[in-house]
RNA sequence: GCCGAAGUGGCGGAACUGGCAGACGCGCAGGAUUCAAAAUCCUGUCCUGGCAACAGGGUGAGGGUUCAAUUCCCUCCUUCGGCACCA
């Protein structure tokens, strides 16, 4: 710490600013600010934890105030909010624990939260900050939910409508009805093995799971069904992943996107079942698939989804999924024993043990045949857990020569192999032919009837119309994309505002009952039965009927933390609003957000979702853009000093408030800024940070004398030299365009090296040192307001002009060039920036280290390249 | 296995559109200041050889295109992130 009276003394001067910006509310936004254009910088708000903030926290938000506040000087109406996303297990363990209410431990850490992000001098507008546990809060969320339940999904329009508008086929009775409405809504119920994980006492999305264990805290997952509540993302499969193309985010996150999404083209193809006797005694109803009225007639037919129609000639057995509704129908009688052991053994398995297994095939032969429709070939069906009952039809034709999975499968149980496409590579062709090896590529075709020699794109096309022609399948895509499992049995969730009614089923709650608050209660532990702790709350669960006034039951799951973070940034813009999640106009006005930075680990998730809520009340006219987040900007994580991921357990994680007290907020914005580029993973050094709290004290000493804490007698209002007057106009522009295109740690650098040079000069020119400390005020917002007071300004310099370059101080009068003689340098020299290809020739050709060079021999070539440097080629 | 990103001094990293590799910071070494230290300032710092001038090598490895490659193309290796039987 320095002794000296006027030496940077960053903790008072921090506390200083960070308070008259509250007072002064100096960044509150405006909503009726017609006069400039607006920007909306919004940051992924954080879980208000314990622990509180992390290093990794103020990375992003720097980023995104540095931003914020260079756009503000650039005369925007900048919109820059905070706020938490506040529902989560943490609070939920901890209430089971001690029996503290989750409200109080939340409460208690957003204050702690608020402090620490205060105490980095963030330009946040807290007037507008948002906590998705609270009532006026998710009052909203409720309502996105209720306005889900109450729409469905017009197939012909591609959009959301509300229910009402739903066609309702003609000659349905009351109940027939009431079920076809309820099949439609974009929030719907359904009974569902679920991913339940016993010591979370927990239903996880199966994006909570990873590798058969759950991704937090790692404990085993199984399978089990379950009542929930599903959204009906898949509806907007399509546009989801049609609409990436309109947003400015990295390439990686939106190629994770449409790989999540998974958007396949092939076609579904009829397989006749060869029907016996044996197996005529036990009819099923229907298959599963009801969307077309005539699927409900198939009963002799299993249909299959495929990307390689043009592959059909070599599908030598078929599989279904061991939950696929034909298999009692199809199963012979000398294998029923087998078939009911195999998926009973499938449905007990956890997920874990199918990723496990999954090295090693299983499966058992159904005692049925189906006919190849292209052939007329008798196929046998078996039965297998590596087809998905939930992708595609849950049935497969199976082609051993060209896919890897029906490959083993063959292998294991000595099934036919057919070759019907030729690869190119002539190596291949021999192994392919033996049957060594699968290839799954495009080549041609063989053993292939009237279609042998077309190449597999041709192929894929005609067979699919041929198909058509025939009656025996069509042109198919299907999505890996599921609905959204969106119930919990937590507590510490947002109430789902509906009731069971044993005369009405599910009705909705009116909007007018909105919030539906928590109930208070003493016991948090889930029910070991899987039921949400909501069950316990008795005198809550009662209530009546909105539609008949009869006793009912509330609904007791809660809704998953993603919900809030869904539409969180629409409630930014109009935080207060009791009419309305959000005021039209002023939606309008804010909306799309410019510019949203934020840990890739939301590359799909958190994104994806709320991308469907944001398509979804754009269809209901709630919104009025498409897509809600038009750049993205990841923010790379921050390692411990040893390299290491951060954790409590190595002992490597660096305290924020330490870092603040010992360093100041603007030394740890500036070091977090100057790591490396934002988006890279980079590890923690404290003496890196030391050299960022150098610089700052350089830049300090630069203006104010440290013995009177005055201005220093070098500050002057005297022009600046050729020179420096150079360099600030190169600073300026450097700095600016770094930080548009988000190189914070090269605009550092350049302060740096305008800092070095002003350090050597006699007199600092205020004329240089005012535009200095604005272009450094983003960064680091403290010592930059208070170096701008102590030379003599009374505003703040947050709404100061950007200091503009002009383009002809910023050329240099004379350059350097490299002469090189086939390519190696031998020399250098300095001409003016306007000599002309000739001159700079003729020089370099003078050399005298050129000449000896050369040693005689005649240049054949001479290239010149303005400013950079000359080759000499012999 | 598939998809994606990245490999540059002792360390974090820089290099426009193919044009002087190593900006800036850290660390280290030497010096100034000081009774001494901290702080500060100055100088040096890719590697090898040389007192030096200078010469040679050098951006994960190998090849290619080019007057010129960290940058473009091919093959391979390593690390990180994502997905994982999706027919």
């Amino acid at each position: 710490m320095n002794e000296k009276k006027g030496g940077y003394k960053f903790n008072e001067i921090e506390k200083k600013w960070q308070q008259f910006w509250e007072h002064n509310k100096t960044f509150k936004a405006d909503d009726n600010d017609k006069s400039k254009p607006k920007y909306y910088v919004l940051d992924m708000f954080p879980y208000p934890s314990a622990q509180g903030l992390h290093v990794g926290h103020p990375e992003g938000y720097t980023a995104s105030d540095i931003v914020s506040r260079f756009k503000r000087m650039k005369g925007f109406n900048i919109l820059h909010p905070m706020g938490w996303d506040a529902f989560g297990l943490p609070a939920e363990q901890y209430a089971i624990q001690t029996g503290t209410h989750p409200a109080e431990t939340t409460s208690k850490n957003i204050d702690g939260m608020r402090r620490q992000i205060k105490s980095l001098g963030f330009s946040y507008d807290w007037d507008r900050e948002v906590n998705t546990t609270d009532p006026n809060y998710y009052k909203w969320t409720q309502w996105v939910f209720l306005r889900m339940f109450n729409s469905w999904f017009d197939e012909k329009q591609r959009k959301a409508k509300p229910i009402e508008e739903l066609p309702i086929p003609e000659g349905l009775i009351e109940t027939e009805k009431q079920k076809y409405i309820d099949d439609h809504r974009l929030a719907y119920e359904s009974e569902m093995p679920v991913n339940w994980c016993p010591a979370l006492g927990a239903v996880l999305a199966n994006e909570e799971v990873a590798g058969g264990v759950s991704e937090r805290g790692g404990h085993p997952v199984i399978r089990k069904p379950m009542r929930q509540w599903l959204l009906r993302i898949t509806e907007y499969a399509e546009r989801l992943l049609e609409d990436l193309a309109e947003v400015d985010w990295p390439e990686p996150i939106k190629e994770m996107q449409r790989n999540w999404i998974g958007k396949s083209i092939g076609a579904e193809v009829d397989f006749k079942i060869e029907t016996s006797p044996s197996h005529r005694d036990n009819e099923i109803l229907a298959t599963e698939d009801t969307e077309d009225t005539e699927d409900t007639e198939i009963k002799d037919k299993i249909r299959v989804f495929t990307t390689r129609p043009d592959t059909l000639f070599g599908a030598t057995y078929m599989v279904l999924a061991p939950e696929h509704p034909l298999v009692d129908c199809i199963t012979t009688n000398d294998k029923r024993d087998e078939v009911k052991k195999y998926r009973e053994e499938a449905a007990r398995k956890s997920d874990l043990d199918r990723t496990d297994l999954a090295k090693e095939k299983t499966g058992v032969f159904t005692g049925a045949y189906a006919i190849n429709p292209v052939n007329e070939e008798k196929i046998p069906i078996w039965l297998s857990d590596y087809v998905l009952i939930s992708y595609g039809t849950g049935a497969i034709m199976a082609v051993p020569a060209h896919d890897d999975r029906d490959f083993e499968f063959a292998k294991k149980f000595s099934l036919a192999i057919i070759q019907v496409v030729e690869p190119p590579d002539a190596q291949q062709q021999e192994q392919v032919k033996q049957g060594k090896l699968c290839f799954t590529g495009d080549g041609t075709a063989i053993n292939s009837g009237q279609f042998t020699g077309l190449q597999t794109a041709d192929f894929k096309e005609k067979i699919t119309n041929w198909l058509e022609q025939k009656g025996l399948g069509k042109k198919a895509i299907n999505y890996k994309l599921r609905d959204w499992l969106f119930s919990r049995q937590r507590y510490w969730g947002e109430p789902i505002p509906v009731v069971h009614c044993d005369k009405c089923g599910i009705v909705s709650l009116p909007e007018s009952a909105l919030p539906l608050r928590l109930p208070d209660v003493r016991d948090y532990t889930p029910p070991q039965t899987g039921e949400p702790p909501l069950s316990k709350a008795t005198e809550w669960l009662k209530t009546t009927c909105p539609q008949c006034g009869g006793a009912a039951k509330r609904e007791t799951n809660t809704m998953p933390q993603w919900a809030g973070s869904c539409w969180y940034y629409l409630r930014y813009i109009d935080p207060n609003n009791n009419g309305r999640c959000c005021d039209l106009a002023k939606e309008k006005y804010w909306m799309p957000v410019d510019l949203y930075i934020g840990g890739a680990e939301h590359a799909v998730l958190h994104l994806l979702y709320a991308r469907f809520w944001h398509k979804f009340l754009f269809d209901l006219g709630y919104v009025s853009t498409k897509e809600p987040f038009k750049k993205l900007i990841n923010q790379g994580m921050i390692l411990g000093e040893d390299g290491q991921k951060m954790s409590k357990s190595r002992g490597n994680v660096i305290n924020p408030d330490k870092v603040v007290a010992d360093y100041g907020a603007d030394s740890m914005r500036l070091y977090e800024m100057f790591m490396g580029p934002l988006e890279a993973v980079k590890p923690w050094s404290m003496q890196g940070l030391e050299g960022l709290e150098r610089f700052l004290q350089r830049v300090w000493r630069l203006v104010i004398d440290e013995e009177t804490g005055a201005p220093a007698g070098s500050v002057k209002d005297a022009d600046a030299n050729e020179q420096t007057t150079r360099l600030l106009h190169q600073t300026i522009k450097k700095v600016g365009g770094d930080i548009e295109t988000f190189n914070f740690n090269t605009a550092i650098s350049a302060m740096m090296i305008l800092t070095n040079h002003l350090a050597k000069q006699a007199v600092a020119p205020k004329c240089v040192l005012e535009p200095f400390i604005l272009i450094l005020s983003p960064f680091a917002p403290h010592i930059a307001e208070e170096l701008w007071q102590k030379l003599g300004h009374s505003k703040s310099l947050a709404y100061e002009n950007w200091p503009k370059f002009d383009p002809e101080l910023v050329k240099e009068a004379e350059v350097e060039l490299a002469i090189q003689v086939n390519g190696k340098i031998k020399d250098k020299i300095i001409v003016s920036a306007q000599a002309d290809d000739e001159e700079i020739k003729q020089k370099a050709l003078a050399c005298v280290k050129v000449i000896a060079a050369l040693a005689g021999k005649q240049p054949k070539k001479v290239i010149v390249i303005k400013s950079r440097l000359v080759n000499i080629v012999v």
